[in-house]
DNA sequence: TTAATAATAGTAATTGTTACTATTATTAAT
DNA sequence: ATTAATAATAGTAACAATTACTATTATTAA
């Protein structure tokens, strides 16, 4: 744990928010003026990788992190981009009224993607080793 | 409707997996050896502006394009990138075992991101105008 | 057929991210 | 403390996907 990877983590953690990788980069600065934006990148990956944070793999072109792992949903605005939590047992039948109260967000739109393995991939695996 | 755009058009309807513009754009180079990049990102912005097909925003660095446009959800694969179709009512209720015996993939994990307005810009929306 | 409009090809610029490299910090053994 | 080995850093350059720009070409309307 080097003080740049300390104060990544701190300053994620402190936020409820889901930052950008460029948003940390620009409030670890304010205590560590000369730090990189690759060891930002480089520290929010191994943090990630270690399943201290979570990388938020999401639509959008930027990756968002979240210092906060227990599993829940999210809920991004489309005009402005901000990303906010959702209670996690916020699914799919919950009807937009009642997120809205909760939330203040006006729903317009629920996005699902299921990720796995594909059949070809999978007859890869086999082949390949036992992995 | 030109040429360049009625080919992109064509050939997406050809296919049912996702392709990336890349894709499109090398597909299409089969028949219009001179388009450009640009062409094929400019028409496939604009069809699906339209309507006439889909953009996909999932996650993943690359945009996906789909054309046909009724509502169903995706599956990705983690290893190849690969997206196939999961028929509209194939929803987080059903079980993993189904998925892989419909579509041959295997569910490692479900996204689920709500979108919609957050309350800051609900606020703003009132301000600005009756938008 | 000529002017006005729109779309194109090709290139350059932008943006988010990753890779590279010389330097600096950390650690372990003496 | 001193050294050698290792790891992480800052700063820069490279990269990939996308968008913007511009001169040229196609299309349309009069």
């Amino acid at each position: 744990m080097t003080q740049q990877r300390q104060v990544i983590l701190d300053e994620l953690r402190k936020l409820d928010s889901h930052p950008t990788a460029d948003e940390i980069y620009e409030i670890v600065r304010r205590r560590i003026p000369r730090i990189s934006l690759g060891t930002v990148y480089r520290n929010l990956e191994f943090l990630s990788r270690c399943g201290i944070i979570r990388k938020l793999e999401l639509s959008g072109s930027q990756m968002r992190f979240d210092g906060f792992i227990d599993r829940h949903n999210h809920i991004r605005c489309i005009r402005c981009g901000r990303v906010d939590d959702l209670p996690a047992e916020q699914l799919l039948t919950e009807c937009d009224r009642d997120l809205l109260k909760e939330t203040g967000y006006k729903v317009i739109e629920r996005r699902v993607e299921f990720l796995g393995v594909c059949p070809n991939c999978r007859e890869d695996e086999g082949t390949e080793s036992a992995g």
